[in-house]
DNA sequence: GGCGAATATCTTGCTGAGCGAGATGATAGG
DNA sequence: CCTATCATCTCGCTCAGCAAGATATTCGCC
């Protein structure tokens, strides 16, 4: 007994250790997204940063994708032709700058991505339902402080 | 008003994204940690499951490590290559059964991984120390419905 | 005890994602 | 206009992972 506040010893790292295998399994169900629709996990990766582009409002370039996702600009084009010949995202010259290649998310992709992560995140609203504010808030502030700690790694 | 003890309409739907937006941080950590160890991401998924493994005092054989990391036996035999090669791992021909090859990691891969992770994990640790048993039971149960839920679609 | 089926790993040859370097097309500054 | 710069694309290559088959070991059956 020499916690003051810690309630258990080893509950912490029991929880620790349960977001880790909860990462793995959520890598894991993104990969079987991936494989039943013949893509590839960059492909994934690429469809989400594109959505979560179309719902901050912004525009996604080539260019930019490419830095999201660690790639150059050979592997840029190559995946942006691979989900261009999958029909799920189209190009578009940019207006204002003609160089520019702006990547756009077919409605096809953000069906497909709904019908298979819809579910989950259903799922996961509902286990949030039963939980009051202070509940809400404790997850809330885990979850930040680790994605905090995980991005100030460097 | 159709949610009897939601307490926000939207705070649900926003920790799911943070629960994405976690996945992917932890995501890039390991991609950082593999690429300046000069190792693939699946370098790094075989080491986590070697040493759970270890953890759980279990062995680990080539099989199955390859079909953890869901790949074909030619690809688990060039994956113990590159760890063997770069003295993270050691290959053991198993006692009882001399077909197979037991996969045992190294000092140095564990000494590597917790130099990495291990200001992660205590951070994570750190930041559960302020929650009561009330919280971390929240926290528990959301993470393992999600991990259930990730695991049940297929 | 010995023989054939089953099991675990390794070898060979190939496909394809991603990298480095450089070409092509578009814009801005003098 | 002419050059420097920027965004994207093309070419040639490397290497992770797959499919198929070779090799070594064990187990069941007679």
């Amino acid at each position: 007994m020499s916690t003051p506040s810690g309630p258990a010893p080893g509950a912490a790292l029991e929880i620790v250790h349960l977001l880790r295998a909860t990462t793995v399994e959520l890598g894991l169900h993104s990969a079987r997204f991936a494989h039943r629709n013949g893509m590839h996990p960059t492909d994934v990766r690429a469809l989400i940063a594109l959505m979560d582009a179309r719902r901050a409002g912004e525009e996604m370039s080539a260019g930019r994708l490419g830095g999201v996702l660690g790639l150059n600009s050979a592997g840029t084009t190559a995946l942006v032709d691979r989900l261009e010949g999958a029909g799920l995202v189209r190009r578009v010259r940019g207006e204002r700058d003609r160089r520019r290649v702006v990547i756009e998310v077919e409605d096809r992709a953000v069906e497909l991505g709904w019908a298979f992560f819809g579910p989950l995140i259903e799922r996961s609203v509902e286990l949030l339902r039963g939980c009051d504010d202070h509940q809400l808030a404790a997850i809330r502030d885990f979850l930040t402080g680790v994605r905090e700690a995980a991005a100030g790694g460097r």
